[in-house]
DNA sequence: TCAAAAGTGTTCGTAATACACCCATGG
DNA sequence: CCATGGGTGTATTACGAACACTTTTGA
């Protein structure tokens, strides 16, 4: 803030919107998800998931409202976390759009189309969106945004547990190894990941079960363990 | 974005400013230059430096104008980068603002009150800063604000290679070695910090040149280097 | 000749990698 | 009994912390 005094007659009009960059796993890859717009400017198009913020509404509580609408998802057991702020003059040929993007970590949702709002609803690998090229480009500037995200979602996988955000409450070593090696665009080696995993205080706690799902010899299930900090980091090859 | 359409007599007003978390070395400790606010709400207290978005301007540009308007600084020689965005529904009594905040990492500045705008700028060590209570508390949300850009700060030196942004465009090794025990309010082994830190590919590069200046065996002068980041990183202890 | 800071060499313990090997299940 | 993934042991290498030691100046 600053001193200058403020006349509504001469500040021009601001639009604050939130925008989500929604991650998840979905075979072996990290996927976005999108929903595509229904009106100008660019119908049509995939676009990330947003909305304007209520003038007595939290950005925070905006992002987990809007998550809910896209998605259905309520729960507490995601992660949700402010990315950066876009405000480019002319980023929306509208009007003066300042967008307070968000990152999201989910678990496999069930079919995320089941969400009430948008029927656009879809789920495609990140890597791809960035890809598309002239009419199938994302809209606005969400291609930086959702680069700024994924970019965002790699380094966070190295120094933190957020991995866990990714999964289900109850999973094995190896199903995190996959969301790693999904995130990350790699091959991990399983026994060495494995050691890292169980050695990091806090990381993950034992429930005691095991599972052979994924065939194999059984695997301990594991939930979330209380340490938000990865140290030391797991770092990418 | 979203596909709502915006109805401007339903949208409420939302004022967008910047707001700077400027650091710099000073004494050997890090601080951070604040303003005095001269009118309410908080007159009297001092706050971040920071005002209002041009309509047409970008979030940055804004940024850089009002670190000139407030320090005099221009030149091209300092860091500054998009911190984060702070909303709260009441976090300024008068109205809805919302702040993006800067963190700008410069050069000692020659006696900053030299700067055009604000007579009542000053120089704080900024883990001082945080620790003020009762009226002499920072205004509105500004220390939360600033306890997230000295962290930031912090981290960045480790995997960046931003802490020439802190040193004139020719400095020594222990010169630099001085910045992080600043920012990291820590001692380092100035042998193994030299080796290093000369050993790190493109984050220094020797001018040829050499200065006594801080007494004891001549150092070589040395400028920042092409690298953006430092690998590997340099870890706090 | 002494203090002070720059810079080099070396030791030593730990941490990461690569990979051999064993375990426990389903088919 | 074989394929599949889970999990352990270990040798080799790499790296970082600690610190003895040398260098080059100003006072």
């Amino acid at each position: 803030m600053t001193s200058d005094t403020y006349d509504p007659s001469i500040y021009p009009p601001f639009a604050v919107v939130v925008d989500l960059v929604v991650l998840t796993i979905r075979d072996h890859q990290l996927c976005v998800l999108l929903v595509e717009r229904g009106v100008e400017p660019h119908k049509g198009r995939k676009a990330l998931p947003g909305g304007f913020v209520g003038i007595d509404e939290d950005l925070e509580t905006a992002a987990y409202r809007e998550l809910a609408e896209e998605t259905g998802i309520k729960g507490k057991h995601l992660h949700l976390e402010q990315l950066a702020t876009y405000g480019e003059p002319n980023r929306d040929p509208r009007m003066r759009v300042v967008s307070v993007a968000h990152l999201a970590f989910v678990a496999e949702l069930a079919e995320p189309e089941a969400g009430s709002d948008a029927a656009g609803v879809s789920l495609e690998p990140a890597t791809l969106a960035l890809r598309w090229r002239g009419n199938k480009k994302l809209a606005f500037d969400h291609a930086r945004i959702l680069a700024d995200g994924v970019e965002r979602a790699r380094s966070k996988l190295e120094y933190s547990t957020l991995a866990t955000s990714f999964l289900p409450k109850e999973f094995t070593v190896g199903e995190m190894r996959a969301v790693y090696e999904a995130v990350w665009d790699t091959e991990i080696d399983p026994r060495n990941f494995h050691r890292k995993v169980m050695a990091s205080a806090g990381f993950v706690e034992p429930t005691g079960r095991t599972t052979t799902r994924g065939g194999g010899r059984p695997a301990q299930l594991l939930r979330a363990g209380p340490a938000r900090h990865l140290d030391p980091p797991l770092t990418r090859p």
